[in-house]
RNA sequence: GCGAGCGUAGCUCAGUGGUAGAGCUUCACCUUGCCAAGGUGAAUGUCGAGGGUUCGAAUCCCUUCGCUCGCUCCA
């Protein structure tokens, strides 16, 4: 598969969702809220489709795999044993001045080693000179009187005295406040803080909690996996990117149960495997690429993550990450729940705890690569001639050229399949027969019957919303040989073919 | 959260103190016999929300919400 050589805009891309009914902002008529999304009519059925898609590689086609789906709010020692409660915030401060931002664990400071009232200077971890630099030019000091201390270890009252990272006055730097990720809600009616519970952040969770049900439930085999697909919600400091980072959003996470020793070979099987995924969904080689995270960005007990990521209009950011976590996970929640969630080898009788290979993806985001990298607009020469690809914000096609907008979506993920279009409407006959091969169709596929206005005007239509294929009925079909037209939204080709090969035909098209 | 910009019909936008507009879209009918934007008719807005100034506010002021960009973060 090539990737879109249309680079599409985010306001097109934006303007298209909402005029055709993929995304809506949630709650619009009030004003909307920050962070949390809608999706209309046809964007529904195109993320049920990337899900599917996803739980059918997952848990049909495979059998090492079973699906779960646990509540979205657990025990909240969940998030304790997890790390989330603990680590899951990030405590920031921000520069009165330059209005900068810093993550108040990355900063240190240097602070005179016997003179309490002299001025200290922050600087970013690993950035020391120009604080150095500060000493001597601001404090007329000596690098060699000042120690390096941590941020967080300093008072809050001796903030006056502290020059901040990027400018030479002190005292401009705010406290740091936590910005804590996890949405708390209460359980129950009253409000107590003994009632305290979490929007889970992760569904991943919610597998290794119920590890030792399934296991005993299903007499799976190391490797194994268990897959779940669900919402999860982050208090996200600033929502960005129409619907890339939002505050509730939908993953789908893999927790594959390895034997120890054996990560660094798995980790790359699923990395492999899941570009292959995302290629037959629809996002070419091209657009994707692998960020593997050296040693020193791991989690501690992570022995290897790679993250994949797709170009966006707006960068290049992440879909999905596949991590080696070790047993660290399967570890805390045994010592924190006090029971075991041990795996006995049914051949060698040994009991280990199992390493994991955790991919996870979100949804949205795999929702809105799709869209940006369906969306085309063409040059349709009037007569003969190549197709061409529109420039980019050009208001108009040019002379002898008609513009068209495509999504060219894989037929597996498009939210409609198939239309079904009668020639003309004004022919009793050809309708009825155009509405009974509707009412077939559409008993396996999503379909769309239209019967207004021209033919091309329809055609068009369905590939604004990316439908695959184009049915159509006309006065051949009843009169002479039942056969009917089916139009292809990439090339705009037509086959004509007896209607009992049309569903095989489709199939082949269309199903995952 | 901070800074900057923006918010008028479903979409794209015009309107800067005096009765809210255009194009496209949508709907109905006609036309149409395979690639849209022909004809006729119709629908659509508390001008993001709240408050203030004014005889009068889409327009000026304040507050607030949302969107975009930067700092920051992540599936």
């Amino acid at each position: 598969m090539k990737a879109n050589d249309y680079h599409v805009t985010m306001d097109a891309l934006v303007s298209l969702c909402k005029r055709r009914g993929f995304i809506f902002q949630t709650s619009e008529i009030y004003g909307g809220i920050n962070g949390f999304w809608d999706y209309g009519p046809l964007g529904v059925e195109l993320k049920r489709n990337i899900k599917s898609c996803w739980w059918k590689s997952m848990t049909q086609l495979r059998e090492d795999i079973v699906g779960l789906d646990s509540s979205i709010i657990m025990h909240p020692r969940v998030w304790e044993a997890s790390g989330h409660v603990g680590n899951f915030k990030d405590p920031m401060l921000d520069c009165r001045e330059t209005k900068g931002r810093y993550r108040a664990d990355q900063i240190n400071v240097l602070k005179h080693k016997s003179d309490a009232d002299a001025l200290m200077f922050a600087f970013h971890e690993g950035a020391s000179d120009p604080a150095a630099k500060k000493v001597q030019k601001v404090a007329k000091g000596n690098v060699e009187d000042y120690e390096t201390v941590a941020l967080l270890d300093i008072p809050l009252d001796q903030y006056g005295k502290l020059i901040g990272p990027d400018t030479n006055e002190p005292g401009t730097l705010t406290e740091p406040r936590a910005f804590n990720l996890m949405f708390k809600t209460y359980v129950g009616p009253v409000e107590e803080s003994s009632n305290v519970a979490y929007l889970r952040p992760e569904t991943a969770q919610g597998i290794f909690a119920q590890f030792g049900n399934v296991c005993s439930t299903v007499r799976n085999k190391v490797p194994f996996g268990i897959a779940q697909i669900g919402k999860a919600f982050r208090n996200e400091i600033n929502p960005r990117n129409y619907t890339f980072r939002s505050r509730e959003f939908e993953q789908m996470e893999l927790e594959y149960f390895i034997k120890p020793g054996t990560d660094a070979e798995q980790h790359e099987y699923w990395v492999t495997e899941r570009l292959n995924w995302y290629e037959k969904v629809g996002l070419p080689e091209g657009r994707m690429h692998r960020d593997i995270h050296e040693d020193d960005a791991l989690a501690h007990y992570a022995s290897a993550c790679t993250d994949i990521l797709y170009d966006f209009p707006f960068g290049t950011q992440e879909l999905e990450g596949i991590a080696a976590r070790g047993n660290f996970d399967l570890t805390q929640h045994q010592n924190t729940s006090g029971k075991k969630l041990e795996y006995r080898d049914p051949e060698t009788n040994e009991t280990f705890i199992p390493h994991v290979i955790e991919p996870s993806a979100g949804v949205d985001r795999i929702a809105l690569a799709l869209l940006c990298e369906a969306y085309r607009e063409e040059w349709i020469p009037k007569g003969e001639g190549e197709v061409l690809t529109a420039e980019v914000g050009a208001k108009r096609a040019p002379e002898g050229y008609e513009a068209r907008t495509v999504m060219r979506f894989a037929p597996c993920i498009a939210p409609y399949k198939v239309a079904v279009l009668p020639l003309v409407k004004n022919n009793e006959e050809l309708v009825a027969k155009a509405r009974g091969l509707f009412d077939q169709l559409t008993r396996r596929w999503k379909c769309f019957y239209d019967q207004t206005g021209a033919i091309g005007r329809r055609y068009r239509r369905q590939d604004e919303i990316g439908t695959p294929l184009c049915v159509t009925v006309d006065f051949e079909t009843i009169e002479k040989d039942n056969c009917v037209t089916v139009r292809d939204r990439d090339s705009m080709e037509q086959v004509r073919m007896p209607i009992d090969e049309l569903e095989t035909y489709i199939s082949n098209i269309v199903d995952f």
